[in-house]
DNA sequence: ATCCGTACCATACATTTGTATGGTATATGC
DNA sequence: GCATATACCATACAAATGTATGGTACGGAT
């Protein structure tokens, strides 16, 4: 390769395997090397190993294949969800047949609690929640009153606002053109609860 | 591990895997074989093949080691967009240096030319736009009647709907307690233009 | 019963991949 | 000059990993 100043190739190099990392393809030391034009894989390893060295990467214990990872201090890991095309009445986990594509996102946790959901009809425009707003949920069945949730109403997802009173619960839009949802007795059968909202303005 | 009925045990292993690639981890052959109890390496394998078979993983060509994929999530690449503190007069270049963190971005263009802010006040509520909202921006320096835009107002960034009637220029809040900032001469000068709204409503 | 497909096991082998050892060249500080 | 550090190369080796071959057991279709 011949010589270059002191750090340079290093910061290079940090920049590649963090945006490698960050697609979700770890690569593997050779790969560096021939990304980076080295002719020794010992090359592309020391300069691994002084990043690692530098609490900038972090790396897998005992000689793993594709073993260099994001530290986690760095602001959350950036997981994949998956954006269902519909949600069914039945479990979750059938509706990953028909996927439009998967949202990058920020997660401390398991991103396999995690899916998202595109935002069907005017009922939630009080909480900035617009048609074609995708909404990104926790799975979960249980929420807390005042919590943005999905539910199943029939044979549909919809996104609205838990509310309890007493022993009657309700699924509240937020916008005076639509009626609350009741349930006084039994209850909705929550998906998950709404964690962020998304909303393109325009292809990138 | 004893016979399991048909299908049954392909699909776990589907999960199982889509999970770590959408966590970014790739697992290796034996990793699978593991996770699930198999005492070969080639039962794993088997349901891996059939499962790139069925069209629902893909293989990078030529026996790399990690080397199975989500068929779709070769999309659009994941870029990481500065999300910054605040927005000085002068060229954002300078403005890296205080930055709050980085947002996952899908983008086909050049990540370079995007950064985040978040939106103080509540001039926008009408456009779904709530006061610690995020906007992602493309920098530009020109923007239509009707886009929304980032624009300086003095010292500081603001979010507002460009309008042009005639050789008057406004900037427009969607809030009708806030008035609109016309220039009769001279033009706003334009940061860039919005493509995407974020609203973290839980920390994940 | 026979055939066929699926699910799984045992083992061996070749390639990929991480790692170690030793070397050259250039810059910098003492 | 001399020591030291950085950047890179050449080569070898062992572990990790993908792959191939051949096998057992079970259930359904014909």
């Amino acid at each position: 390769m011949g010589r270059t100043p002191p750090g340079r190739t290093r910061e290079r190099v940090y920049r590649w395997i963090r945006d490698r990392l960050l697609a979700g393809l770890p690569p593997t030391v050779r790969e560096v090397q021939h990304a980076f034009g080295f002719r020794s894989p010992q090359t592309a390893r020391e300069h691994l190993e002084a990043l690692v060295e530098e609490g900038r990467l972090e790396k897998e214990a005992g000689g793993k294949a594709r073993g260099y990872r994001l530290p986690q201090a760095s602001g959350a890991p950036t997981a994949l969800v998956p954006l269902l095309g519909r949600v069914p009445a039945g479990p979750l986990e059938t509706a990953v047949e028909d996927l439009e594509g998967y949202l990058p996102v920020q997660s401390r946790h398991a991103p396999g609690g995690l899916f998202a959901l595109r935002v069907v009809g005017e009922s939630m425009t009080g909480a900035g929640i617009l048609p074609g707003d995708i909404v990104i949920v926790r799975r979960q069945e249980r929420a807390d009153p005042g919590d943005l949730v999905v539910a199943l109403v029939g044979d549909e997802a919809t996104v609205k606002r838990l509310w309890v009173e007493g022993r009657r619960v309700e699924l509240r839009p937020e916008n005076p053109a639509f009626e609350p949802i009741r349930f006084d007795r039994g209850e909705p059968r929550i998906l998950g609860k709404v964690v962020e909202v998304r909303r393109r303005l325009e292809e990138r």
